[in-house]
DNA sequence: TGAATTTTCCAAAGCGCTTTGGAAATAATT
DNA sequence: AATTATTTCCAAAGCGCTTTGGAAAATTCA
């Protein structure tokens, strides 16, 4: 059923018929109405090809995700993520569309086709890295986009929405030192990640601001697997003078970290301590009435929700100032912290 | 820059060049690389729109992902499985419509949408349960699609690929019965999801033909969450006759498990031995040397790519009977197993 | 009642591409 | 040289929609 079939079973033109499914002003309740209920029946929706075709519009905003080699992961984050934006782009009747990168290719290519294609009206880039070369390249090209995260090292302005990283690794950390800890080992993401980045700062601020001096040794940096928490902590406890806490980047890491713990004969919260962030990932609750871990919550389906809101207000109104939306973390007290052990 | 301009530029119709550019015999090699130069020169793309409009041909596929509740969960899977399916795509030049179904609202109207609307060549149907109506559905609407997984009460053809569930089960269960192990609990996923349900099949038919009755009160089915792993086996270690041995649904749960029984001080595959599935999800790696867990393994990132290829040579052939695969699990040995404990 | 205004509707153009049916130019055959 | 085949190209139609400019019908006003 298309258009023409449809105004001919109603006896009407085309273009009423348009007008009436659009609601456009200039057309009777009652033919609105008798109109809405046919399509309904008939279920009929216009064609997107020739709506795009002729509105310019694609109705459909592109994520790209770049897999550079076989092993890479894929951020953890991503379904949460994925699914709170796309509940706001179904509602605000938008199409999501994912472009997965294979190895060896290049992401650039991907937005110049969609430019050139007109594939769609907007673009997220996710997890940016400081300098992240996107961004300069989308402002080039001209597609309207907004940032999961920030870009430490870009000046120019542009849309973003991103975790207060720093202070909440500040926090977390303060946290740790008013509890007597003095010898504090971070497991971080891949600093060239911006958010990892912004944590190691703010890791950084706080120790230095309590007069501690920051040792790189117990200090580290990869992909946030659960092997990569357990590795680095299995021998940070080996080490001359071991940490007494431990800040990781996510749950998953935590998880290694206290693996490595218990199979060491401590206990968490008691001779180790253990802060992460915590992305609240839909499987992995971390909200029981005293939750596993103490950690920096910040929900990042909600972040995509609140994202995909600014991206489609963008696009109704191209010439916005780009926003910004900082949000702040919880610290939330679990059963993984507990006071230093005094020697 | 459009096809009307870029052949103006080139002085050649515009048929000509859209035939040069889709590797039509009917024109020269020499005008075909000036078309072709010109049109990398120039940035120059088919408007996807347009070329969709004349073609009939969306070059898109659609996956829908339904939400049903705000707290339910995103599946973990889903990441690694579309960076699959993703890859495959766009070598093919397809793109991926990503469509989440906010919490309240109707999967099925988003078919329909999408029949209606032409979005899509064809549809990915993730996660089937036991009798999935979907199948029936789509079959009835006309919208090629692949099922990943399968609905065992389906009887109708349709085109899926799939783990051996059963058989991996089967496969892990008797490997722990040869091990000594005679009571043995399982933590499953949701059994309306096809795939538990013949993992619990699996697990029922070894234990049968071992002549073990089978006990209810050790076999759980629940979301696949690290805290649903953990409280199970901390209720299990509780229990007079607890298990020796327990089979997880995945490495999230097999985790939860894992930290029950250290909780408990004992040992993981001495005291308690574990057999996960393992999905091969990117930011898990159980490849260690001597892997952390034994584990059933099939990579979800293989399966993506592997369906991937089906459906697009479905599209290419729509008159093909509809294909299916089976593939076969890998059972590896880890540190989680051993003999059963004597009494 | 006739003119002015508003409401209601329509024909046709145009979005950018593919593709049909043929024409012009070139090469091969008689 | 004349005819036939082949190569190379093009004008124009059509995909299904939105939207412009304007006409017809209904309503209001003088």
């Amino acid at each position: 059923m298309n258009l023409k079939e449809l105004s001919e079973l109603l006896n009407l033109s085309q273009t009423t018929v348009s007008r009436a499914l659009n609601g456009f002003p200039e057309v009777s309740e009652r033919t609105r109405e008798r109109v809405q209920k046919a399509a309904k029946q008939n279920n009929y929706a216009p064609n997107k090809a020739a709506r795009g075709l002729a509105t310019g519009q694609a109705l459909t905003i592109g994520h790209v995700i770049s897999t550079t080699n076989q092993n890479e992961m894929v951020n953890p984050v991503f379904g949460d993520f994925v699914a709170g934006v796309g509940e706001v782009y179904s509602k605000h009747g938008y199409k999501m569309i994912l472009s997965i990168v294979p190895p060896g290719e290049d992401e650039y290519q991907v937005y110049r086709e969609f430019k050139a294609q007109s594939t769609v009206d907007a673009v997220v880039v996710q997890s940016p890295s400081v300098n992240d070369g996107r961004i300069e390249f989308l402002n080039e090209l001209g597609i309207p986009f907004i940032v999961h995260g920030r870009a430490s090292e870009c000046t120019v302005p542009y849309a973003w929405l991103d975790v207060n990283n720093r202070s909440a690794f500040v926090r977390a950390t303060d946290f740790l030192h008013d509890l007597g800890h003095r010898r504090i080992a971070l497991l971080n993401g891949r600093e060239h990640m911006d958010f990892a980045h912004r944590r190691r700062q703010g890791y950084e601020s706080s120790l230095q601001s309590h007069g501690i001096k920051i040792d790189q040794s117990i200090v580290f940096s990869s992909d946030m697997t659960e092997s990569y928490g357990y590795q680095r902590t299995a021998e940070l406890l080996k080490i001359d003078n071991p940490p007494t806490a431990i800040l990781t980047a996510s749950i998953i890491v935590a998880l290694g970290a206290r693996r490595a713990v218990q199979e060491a004969g401590l206990t968490v919260g008691q001779d180790i301590s253990i802060v992460t962030h915590d992305d609240r990932l839909s499987y992995f609750h971390n909200n029981a009435d005293v939750p596993m871990f103490t950690a920096t919550k910040s929900s990042v389906r909600e972040a995509g929700q609140h994202l995909a809101e600014m991206l489609i207000q963008m696009i109704a109104n191209p010439l916005m100032e780009p926003p910004n939306e900082l949000l702040e973390v919880e610290l939330t007290i679990g059963q993984s912290t507990g006071p230093a052990p005094s020697k």
